[in-house]
DNA sequence: GATATATAAGATACAAGAGTCTTAAATCTG
DNA sequence: CAGATTTAAGACTCTTGTATCTTATATATC
């Protein structure tokens, strides 16, 4: 798999609270309600969210009406941000064969054409914000 | 990672055991040649190579003078072949999310920009050949 | 203040990946 | 045939990722 569990968990969650911060104005999510919504565990969902917290991504708020909300807006998250909280950036700047030490100086016989695609995967995620998917989704009535 | 530890070993040893067939005209060489100078876990390289020959993209041969060598030409084995073998092409066909039951009839808003550049590195490793690397790899004087 | 609601934090369990080791079978050489 | 070499097969260990569960802590409502 190209993410972690836990990083397609924490893309799925924000963009369920982006849009439900956009339709219905709400500040804060109870996590239990996105976890029943996208139908994964609500401990795993937490420590995720937690996560995505710590990373100045998402605010959370504890006790009733609690939850957990953008901490800016939507369209200055890009899933980038996320990937890098869970993930992190190893995937776009090691290589497809992991060899020690390796770069531009040393390449392998598949640097040149596996770079390309990693800085242009890289991009797609940089460009791709929650508002910018959040709309789609809405117009197309996508799935989440 | 987007190849497991397994699936980079074998791209890296499918290497050596052809740049060492052309240019030394050998038709075995032993595993354990090949860990020594690929840096890495002679049992773990056995296994891995066991599975390259089970696919038939590898030949094997047991004794003195054994060791294993490519089962066809070096043109004819892509890193489609190796990937497929190793690791399965789950990651070309399942998607950035991995949502249960996705595609093009319920796509959710990230399918189009994800599943354009899946398909571009899918059939970058379907071009990709062990005689073409190995050429550039004596060409350039790259590293593997 | 008492109680209910929610996240925070961390312990624990389970599964999969990565790596090691041992024994068996095949082959060559002398 | 005897002994050395080399892959085959599978058991086993170690680490990491995934998931669950329990106990705290903060907040709102009454
Ligand atoms: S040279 Fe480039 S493609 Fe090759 S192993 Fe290094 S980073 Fe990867
Ligand atoms: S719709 Fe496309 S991008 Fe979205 S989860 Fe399914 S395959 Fe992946």
């Amino acid at each position: 798999m190209l993410f972690s569990k836990g990083c397609t968990y924490a893309i799925r969650a924000s963009l369920l609270v982006t849009t439900k911060e956009i339709k219905d104005g709400r500040k804060f999510i109870p996590i239990r309600e996105l976890s029943d919504e996208l139908d994964l565990s609500f401990h795993f969902l937490t420590k995720i969210m937690q996560v995505l917290t710590e990373a100045k991504i998402m605010e959370s708020f504890r006790g009733p009406n609690g939850g957990v909300g953008l901490a800016r807006p939507a369209r200055e998250i890009t899933l980038i941000d996320v990937i890098a909280a869970v993930d992190g950036l190893d995937l776009f700047s090691e290589c497809a064969l992991g060899l020690p030490g390796c770069g531009e100086k040393t390449p392998c016989p598949l640097h040149a054409a596996w770079a390309k695609r990693r800085e242009d995967l890289h991009r797609m995620f940089e460009k791709t914000t929650l508002a910018g998917l959040a709309k789609e989704l809405e117009l197309n009535a996508l799935r989440h």
